[in-house]
DNA sequence: ATGTTGACACCGG
DNA sequence: TCCGGTGCCAACA
């Protein structure tokens, strides 16, 4: 494989319920390393890209990249608006323009939803 | 091995 | 409060 932090970035957002949502650093804590400039760039890959079959530990279906935003609550410009959507649909409310981190920050562990 | 880049985070003015 | 610069870590050329 490329880099086992990609998988377990890959992995841990792919962990997030539906509904939740988490920051890059988040991901970068979960996944036990400081690079949370590298969660963006993996998931650029994984999901910028349709050749993920295979990346993200399988099975499954690409990785969940709208669920990750910054700790601002802000989505980056080029997928503000699709992460908007994507987040709208599965239920977290937009304060603005942003996620309501207050209530929809996944804890990483209540893997059931709340 | 070095330099540059990157879907960020944090601190200072 | 808003804007800017700096720092961290990992991957790529």
């Amino acid at each position: 494989m490329s880099s086992d932090l990609a998988q377990r970035i890959l992995g841990a957002v792919e962990s997030i319920p539906p509904g939740f949502v988490l920051t890059y650093g988040d991901v970068a804590e979960l996944v036990g390393t400081r690079a949370v400039r590298h969660v963006g760039r993996v998931l650029s890959v994984s999901g910028g890209t349709p050749a993920n079959e295979g990346v993200a530990g399988g099975g499954g279906g690409t990785v969940p990249w709208h669920r990750v935003l910054r700790s601002d609550g802000s989505l980056a410009e080029h997928l503000y608006t699709e992460q908007r959507q994507l987040l709208l649909g599965e239920g977290v409310r937009f304060i603005g323009d942003k996620v309501d981190l207050e209530n929809y920050r996944w804890d990483g562990v209540s893997t059931t939803t709340a």
